[in-house]
DNA sequence: TTAGGGTTAG
């Protein structure tokens, strides 16, 4: 008995592209029948006819017209036929029709669950093709190694174990394919440990494995591992290039990726779509508006299609490097804009103070029938805090709950309690962060502390430190912050004690960094570091920039200065 | 006369 059901008409097809005006005729009996159709010509078409007529299909009308044929020749239960119909169905967005197709066929071989499998792995529905793996076992139906690596696409990490563990009684355990789908398996789950005893195992390891792999490193922060193993690696293609790149960018190290992006060129291999997604990204990391440029003009020049994906990353890029007309120009170029995209030059206006801008956008953006997401509301009430708009504040993010179902996440009441604490309602902030449900992160308590800070509010700040320390949750920043909050009071025996509490806590903290990019290349400057080759000549700079301030009848803000624990003495 | 594995933006 089949589990599944025989369905009715499909109607739901993956992708909206290629679909039909009207509803689709299923099974198809007469579709073609009476007209000059591919698949009408002959009443006698062999199975390799057929065969070779479902591959060179590309239309969802032809594959029907064949699919109607085969019923007519009595051909619509033919293993081959069918699993080729199947895959040309999926393969065209149309897994409903894929669906129904299998759902017709009477005793479905390993080939067509293995297939239908598959698909719904392809299109990210990894529950469903384990339901579908389940039911292949209820029919009785044995798995072979392509089943497995099918179903292990995206399944859970508990699911993995499973399959792991059946895998290896029905004895596919060493299959090449199966372990490179276990290793992923594991590294999607967090487990690297069994991801490289996995990898281990392996006899022989292949390009994709090895990449595999790679992947889990890279995507973990285990860069140095990655890197030992990128280097030790033969025959690199892109993709390898690629995943080490975006490891780097993804996890700080903007310059490590810009650097190896130089070496891929050096080395001829032809960057893609992917490698310009990470490579813009750290130029976005960096401020590195030069590289980024050249990157732009590479794109426009070598093929790499500006699609929405790589349009925003550009977006993005120039956003963060401050200039936002190019920003624009690259926006309102960007076909088929997605929400992303109108996030991504929402939040560049935001950031940059121009909330007259991100507002129109943002009414733009809704008018058009786009939902915004709960980015879109952090970018707008970035907006409103920089320009000091308490009551649009409010407004917007009750419109988010009320009008659009949005959960505020900490990222949103840390914009409000920016936008209430800067306006100086610190007791309005203090209240939203005890009413919240969720639990309030060190940056909110660290805003929140700022904005006492910023309106010498001792008593608040000492309140909010106390709570802090009691609940485990302060850390280098937060001393800071009462110790500058002490400062701008005047109140040096507050000073004194917190710098000695921090001493007797062990709390260290974080230098500042600064970057900045000349000539092409990015310069990092540590807090109360003298390593760069240049220091001398850059003191020199300083204090002849200074000099010509102090003439000018500058006199510098050291109050905050003297009294931080170091001297950031480029961040300035 | 059938098939499987690796990289995307805020």
């Amino acid at each position: 008995m089949r589990l599944t059901t025989l369905s009715a008409a499909p109607s739901s097809p993956v992708t909206t592209r290629n679909r039909p005006s009207q509803s689709p005729q299923f099974p198809p009996s007469s579709v073609g029948a009476r007209s000059k159709s591919v698949a009408s010509t002959s009443h006698f078409l062999q199975p390799e006819r057929f065969a070779s007529l479902i591959d060179k299909s590309k239309s969802i009308k032809q594959l029907l017209q064949i699919h109607a044929a085969l019923v007519r020749h009595g051909l619509d239960q033919h293993p081959v036929l069918t699993f080729k119909l199947q895959r040309s169905y999926s393969s065209i967005g149309r897994l409903d029709y894929s669906v129904a197709l299998f759902n017709l066929t009477d005793n479905p071989d390993v080939y067509l669950w293995t297939a239908i499998i598959h698909s719904h792995a392809q299109y990210g529905l990894s529950e469903k093709s384990l339901i579908y793996y389940t039911q292949m076992l209820t029919q009785g139906v044995q798995p072979n190694a392509f089943t497995f690596s099918s179903v292990l696409k995206g399944c859970s990490l508990e699911d993995g174990r499973a399959l792991h563990s059946h895998a290896i009684k029905l004895g596919f355990g060493s299959d090449m394919y199966v372990t490179t789908g276990l290793v992923d398996a594991y590294a999607r789950g967090g487990v690297i440990i069994s991801a490289k005893q996995m990898f281990d195992t392996m006899p022989e390891k292949s390009l994709i494995s090895l990449t595999t792999m790679l992947t889990c490193y890279a995507k973990h922060g285990k860069l140095q591992e990655a890197r030992l193993l990128f280097d030790e690696m033969q025959d690199k293609d892109v993709i390898c290039w690629n995943v080490m790149i975006d490891g780097y960018a993804q996890h700080g190290l903007p310059n490590q990726s810009l650097s190896l992006f130089r070496q891929l060129l050096a080395a001829k291999i032809k960057p893609t779509e992917f490698t310009v997604l990470s490579v813009l990204s750290s130029c976005a990391q960096l401020g590195a508006v030069d590289s980024g440029r050249w990157v732009h003009s590479y794109i426009e020049n070598n093929g790499i299609q500006i699609n929405v994906q790589v349009g925003t990353s550009l977006v993005d890029m120039y956003c963060k490097c401050g200039s936002l007309e190019d920003a624009r120009k690259v926006f309102d170029q960007i076909n088929d804009k997605d929400v992303v995209a109108w996030n991504s030059m929402i939040m560049g206006y935001a950031i940059h103070g121009f909330s007259e801008e991100a507002f129109q956008l943002f009414n733009t953006m809704s008018n058009i029938g786009l939902q915004p997401t709960d980015i879109t509301f952090i970018a707008i009430l970035a907006a409103c805090g920089h320009s000091g708009l308490v009551s649009e504040g409010w407004r917007f993010f009750n419109l988010m709950i009320d009008r659009y179902n949005i959960e505020p996440k900490v990222e949103h009441f840390g914009c409000m309690v920016n936008l209430l604490g800067r306006a100086g309602r610190l007791k309005e902030a203090y209240d939203l962060v005890r009413s919240m449900k969720i639990e309030p992160d060190p940056v909110l308590w660290g805003t929140l502390l700022w904005a006492c800070r910023l309106h010498n509010n001792v008593i608040l700040g000492e309140e909010i430190v106390q709570f802090l320390v009691s609940h485990n949750l302060a850390s280098s920043g937060t001393y800071i912050l009462l110790s500058n909050i002490y400062a701008s009071a005047g109140n040096w025996d507050g000073v004194a004690r917190v710098r000695s509490l921090m001493k007797d806590s062990g709390v260290e903290k974080e230098p500042g960094r600064s970057f900045i990019e000349v000539n092409n290349k990015v310069h990092e400057f540590v807090a109360g570091s003298l390593r760069h080759p240049k220091r001398k000549e850059i003191y020199l700079m300083l204090e002849e920039i200074n000099s010509l301030l102090r003439a000018n009848g500058y006199t510098s803000q050291t109050q905050m200065v003297l009294h931080d624990l170091e001297y950031d003495w480029i961040g300035f």
